[in-house]
DNA sequence: CTTGACCTTCCAACGGTGGCAACCCTCATG
DNA sequence: CATGAGGGTTGCCACCGTTGGAAGGTCAAG
């Protein structure tokens, strides 16, 4: 199997598996005599792995360690479940910052009359940098 | 005000200020007899108005149009609102994958026992691709 | 031979951050 | 008045992480 074709049979692009080799997170591959990388099933496995992962919004370099734990047949689960909490909880951060800024937004979004006038309450929160805390819009 | 005075004032570093000013979001600072920038209360104002842009998640072309909008007496506020809500929408989008993977990553890591076995449901599911939908892992 | 796939290397994006040598400005001291 | 010290500023380059694209050359197969 040649890159195009380990390519297809993971759903991992033959640019991302070259990037991957190049950053260590999957061994050196063997090459052909025409200096062609080539790929066995248990190559594909890997990269089929790390695209799940990768579709999990997981950091490379904790993609790293769970490839690790995952050709290490004593891995405490502990580890992997330390891993994916680690994630989980900056899933639930980010999740909660672009919430507020959507709730921010979305308030002010509704504010705004949105026509040919000029007036505009987003802007105004821009400008002024007011009304983020609770409370609604303060008296003039 | 030289920048770093400019930088205090708004929230946005220095080095920050001359990116902007390098990409065209502010204007060319003035210039002191010795090459310094200089910076008044306007120029200040901008730069905080485009750090509360920052804030909410907005991408820099967004930021340009809005610091143009505010400074036009004639914008009609439906443009401000039109990418507001551009804005509002990749935020949801966002939001909603990010989630998908919370939701995915919180079922395998609470199957996980986390002990120091190595059976663990997170490296199955991710060398299998198996269980992303309800209905539990399928029998073997 | 032609065509397609592969090889390497560089550039672009996003929004900054960090470092570095050289320069400017101010103040203190001789 | 001159000199030095210290801190701020200048421009430039490189880097973070992941992906795509393009250029220019090589290889394999029809």
């Amino acid at each position: 199997m040649v890159i195009g074709e380990a390519a297809r049979a993971s759903g991992v692009s033959a640019k991302m598996v070259r990037y991957y080799e190049s950053i260590g997170l999957v061994p050196t591959a063997a090459r052909t005599g025409g200096g062609y990388r080539t790929y066995g099933t248990r190559e594909v496995e890997t990269l089929r792995f790390i695209r799940r992962a990768r579709d999990l919004g997981l950091s490379m370099d904790r993609i790293k360690l769970l490839v690790g734990l995952w050709h290490d047949r004593e891995r405490p689960s502990r580890e992997v479940k330390r891993i994916a909490q680690a994630h989980l909880s900056e899933l639930r951060t980010k999740i909660a910052d672009l919430s507020a800024m959507c709730a921010t937004l979305e308030e002010l979004a509704d504010a705004c009359h949105g026509d040919q006038r000029p007036e505009c309450p987003i802007l105004r929160d821009l400008e002024a940098g007011g009304g983020r805390l609770p409370g609604a819009t303060r008296p003039s």
